[in-house]
DNA sequence: TCTAGTTGTCTAGATTAGTAGATAAATTAG
DNA sequence: CTAATTTATCTACTAATCTAGACAACTAGA
């Protein structure tokens, strides 16, 4: 058998009663093939036909994936000529660096960038917050800032952002006149801060992630968990975001 | 609303008709929560009753997810005594880096390393490969090789690797010699290489790479895409690896 | 214009997923 | 020992998913 055919003509067995709807793993399926530029844009689809004995599913199943990706707008059907692919746009990369801002690498592609705080509130800190922030004993409050960032109005990522509640009193407020977690944090003193170390995971999204990002229920994300640390090196903020990954692709240089 | 309500008493809501089964999403969940240490090892979870009520489904539709978690032996129930936290191993973490060596990496974590090929060939190259393996006009060749990646026996990696044919015209041989990269590429008089650039995405995986690395399917991949190059600065290979997101973490250091 | 090929729509039935409720079996606390 | 709690099984029913087949509507090319 060859391993991971992905010539034309190969079969593909698909999973059942894996608890993912055989539609939803043939739609997923041809959304990685589109974004790899399998179709070319514009392009056409092979026949409903041709697709079902290739995923060995019947075409009423196939149907509804490309039901899914037209509903997205990444397919578009037209009766008796076919299916093609449709406008694919060129996924965002997003570097990761010591320097990371949303809005640079966002304008720098010729997006748009926007922020949005969707919730805010003031916490007492997990001990893995604790931990990575290094708080002190009793000063364990922390701010909890919830932002869904945009890119020319597409959601693309969902982050919570903790900082240390002593040291940035007024940070909720800062953040809600400007629009900006640099200008909030230099309001506090902070000219400058780096980005220390990041985690990347991933995972399914959650039905509120969904709801926000716009993504549907079952779509994978990516996680990064980051550290921010001030010029003498104190960590002034911890960062967890969710990228919808069928829109943003992470990238590191080296 | 609360956003992203992480209180033990929050209701939950499920997304239906989505394509995925209401238990996969559950299970899941419960999956990201234990790698999280919401209930500690050996920890109990709370009782069917109580779950169901907080997802707002069956409670068979829990013990269904409860099952596969157990298939899997991150959880077990004990009939009058409740489910428990079996083992969660602590999950691996891959560092990417300019030196990045799977086998370094594995082993410095106490763990044991081992790759297994799996498949290789001789073929032509995309269009996206000759651009990033630079490939001249006649001498897109390249080389293929599938490789299987274990720590202490578990699956964590699938790697697919092409190299220029002209270049390195007995790499596959010579890998299947060495059981690694490095050193076949050395046969071939490359002495040191490092990596330029990795691109990371995520999405479902596909059902081969779910056999391979005994995933459930539907279960989130971690994609890698990376271009090596030698120390004058040309690709000698490119990579595309497949990490079973449940099992490993990638991370950053700036 | 005619025909082959393609998507759109409909009906019917089989399989899987989820709900609802009852009862058994094991464990723990008192 | 007894009662309350918790997981294990079972039956019955509803809803969602998948299959099968037929035919209509539209398109492109001979």
């Amino acid at each position: 058998m060859a391993l991971l055919d992905e010539q034309p003509g190969g079969n593909l067995e698909m999973e059942r009663t894996a608890g993912v709807a055989l539609w939803r793993q043939i739609a997923e399926r041809l959304r990685t093939d589109i974004r790899n530029g399998t179709w070319k844009e514009g392009g056409k689809l092979p026949t409903e036909q041709v697709l079902s004995a290739r995923f060995g599913v019947n075409r009423h199943t196939i149907r509804r994936a490309i039901s899914e990706l037209s509903a997205q707008g990444l397919l578009s059907s037209r009766q008796g000529r076919g299916t093609f692919v449709e406008n694919a746009p060129s996924p965002l990369t997003y570097p990761i660096g010591p320097r990371t801002r949303f809005s640079e690498i966002i304008s720098r592609q010729s997006r748009e960038p926007g922020g949005r705080l969707i919730g805010s509130g003031r916490e007492a800190a997990q001990p893995w917050l604790v931990e990575k922030l290094r708080l002190s004993l009793g000063q364990e409050a922390v701010h909890r800032l919830e932002v869904l960032h945009v890119a020319d109005g597409i959601a693309v990522s969902l982050s919570t952002n903790w900082f240390p509640a002593h040291r940035f009193p007024d940070l909720v407020s800062r953040y809600a006149e400007t629009g900006s977690i640099t200008k909030a944090l230099a309001a506090h003193g902070v000219a400058d801060y780096i980005r220390k170390k990041t985690e990347i995971s991933a995972r399914l999204a959650e039905p509120e992630e969904s709801r926000w990002l716009q993504l549907a229920e079952g779509a994978p994300v990516l996680v990064t968990d980051l550290v921010n640390v001030d010029e003498a090196g104190t960590p002034v903020q911890v960062s967890r975001t969710r990228f919808a990954a069928d829109r943003i692709q992470l990238t590191v240089e080296n």
